[in-house]
DNA sequence: CTGTTAGCGCTTTCAG
DNA sequence: CTGAAAGCGCTAACAG
């Protein structure tokens, strides 16, 4: 009479359903799919089984999983802005990384707000996250630093804490400085100014010490280095900061700018003025971000492997987690090259 | 004697911790905490758990209530290449408006390749994703018009699919295209030249279609317009059209590209052949992606609303999942403004 | 080699 | 208004 079938089933099938159909227990079907218990299977089982998973087209359900082992092959990345050009190809090589090894990546912009970081985070730690990645963070971060120091499995990316104890990959933002400030003076530049980040982050900090080591180690000149800080790495800043310089009337031939974003304000400011660059002023970036070969004059900077920083904070986070949270080897560096475009010239003639 | 507190408690508190500790049952707990259910709840009881919550700064296990409810407040993205800068301010725009309403974002990279997508979104929905945004899909896309008719929340962005049953939200690339040709045809230009993308994507179609319909509309001209059709949307395509269009000979005073990247591409190759642009002839983009202000010339192109489709894309599967699957308001297009700036200029007199 | 058992932490009827 | 009970789909001892 009514042994129909039912109206249409929609549901998933579940390991209960693959397991009644090949006639053997659910465990013995958990084993089969687990890579690390299938030999414990005879093999004809596990033809049965197999053949029945492709028929169902089962598929596991990762959040019974992840609710049992209390892992959800997740990464939360914190980033200031995806839309800052620096930040794709980083995020991009992450999610490489992370997919290869089966994990998935929860993005969340925190535009540099501290309050919002610690917001953003706490929820990416409520959805299970298994670890995360932190490109937004400021030298002195508490919220990050406590995390750590709890056991909670975090690497910093690009940026650093002063706090050593929480692991980074990081460029080599002191060899890039040294290499683009021997190259401005290799043109001839004695009057190098520099356009420094904020300093209340690792790379603002980093460069703008290795450009006064540096300009003393090299220059030897009598007085110190002319310094202009920026409050943020922006377009914004960078003009304002070149304005700065030229209101001061500073003699000086070159800016060496402690990012592309400063460089290219900068430059504007620069041209705004009747300023020729690179004929009256250099002006040199570090990053080497998208579409800095493009601009007006395409632009002298530090090329930093953003892709690979990217896949390497992903290697160590995920190598944190197996391992059960030790660093594996605290803090890498990768080293930047010079790339030189047509901002930067000789120094011009007095 | 023993009655030392253990020894270190790592855990996070449960609900049912929150329960004994309060002196109630944990679905008291669980209503307390659910917006939809607390009216049900007297109020001291509630002021009670409220108190025990925080002070064990209690987090809801989302996992478990995902595996309870089979909703995981998680929107899959998919996207060709977040490296691309069209991507990133669109999928801010979506990552804005999910977490506003307390959803994530995860993001897949498909380098536009088909089997990738169909891989990487079946994982997106192994890991119960709630919903997909696709930024990728090509006009015929069997995978996603299946998963769609399937009943499974999907709405594409900035592209769309030829099958009107896919909901999508997109720029007016129509409208943009007759903007921008008006625009060369005041400037003088006659002999205009269109640098298509590629057909099978919905963007590359519109446009060049537009290009056809318009060409012949205002200008009149016996001959049809030149079409020439890049492979891809990027610089090397961009490039590759340019030089074919100087090497045919064709005369022509403006390269109307179908985007920004064609548009970069084609301003390189004419420079390279010595003509200058605007003086030589006119280029124009489409998009206005990030520093193509800054480029050299600065490009004339169309503005379109990176942030606002990703965030509509992001309101329309919200609204789809709330009301259980059904299309709210089938294709929304989005309107874009001309940008004018030094790529384009005055037809030259012959 | 395979089955049994006992939950992970939460939601949601169903009672009272 | 609150408690009891069942169970989402899977994993991991522990027995055989």
């Amino acid at each position: 009479m009514d042994d129909r079938t039912p109206p249409e089933r929609k549901k998933r099938p579940t390991l209960k359903d693959v397991a009644r159909l090949a006639g053997v227990h659910v465990s013995t079907v958990s084993r089969t799919l687990d890579p690390n218990a299938d030999h414990l299977i005879r093999d004809e089982v596990k033809e049965k089984i197999r053949a029945v998973c492709r028929e169902l087209n089962y598929r596991p359900n990762s959040i019974a999983s992840s609710l049992r082992t209390n892992r959800t092959k997740t990464i939360g990345v914190v980033i200031p802005d995806i839309t800052n050009l620096l930040f794709p190809p980083i995020f991009r090589g992450i999610e490489d990384e992370l997919a290869a090894q089966g994990y998935a990546a929860i993005m969340v912009n925190t535009d540099g707000d501290a309050d919002r970081e610690e917001q953003l985070t706490e929820t990416l730690i409520a959805r299970g996250v298994d670890g995360i990645i932190a490109a937004s963070v400021p030298r002195q971060d508490a919220h990050i630093a406590r995390m750590a120091q709890r056991g909670f499995p975090i690497v910093t990316v690009n940026r650093r804490l002063d706090d050593p104890s929480v692991p980074s990959v990081t460029n080599d933002d002191d060899f890039g400085i040294k290499r683009i400030l021997t190259h401005l003076v290799a043109l001839g530049h004695r009057r190098i100014v520099h356009i420094a980040g904020p300093q209340s982050l690792s790379t603002g900090k980093l460069r703008a010490e290795a450009f006064a080591r540096y300009h003393a180690e090299i220059l030897e000149q009598a007085e110190p280095p002319v310094i202009v800080y920026a409050e943020s790495f922006n377009e914004a800043e960078g003009e304002r900061c070149a304005e700065q310089i030229l209101a001061k009337g500073t003699p000086v031939t070159a800016a060496l700018c402690a990012n592309d974003r400063l460089a290219i304000g900068a430059i504007a400011a620069f041209k705004r003025r009747g300023l020729k660059v690179p004929e009256d002023i250099s002006v040199t970036g570090f990053n080497d971000m998208a579409l800095v070969d493009r601009i007006d004059p395409p632009l002298t900077t530090i090329r930093i492997q953003h892709y690979e920083i990217g896949r390497n904070a992903a290697r160590m986070i995920l190598a944190m987690i197996e391992n059960g949270t030790l660093p594996p080897d605290g803090h890498k560096v990768l080293p930047v090259e010079l790339v030189v475009r047509q901002s930067s010239g000789p120094a011009p003639r007095p």
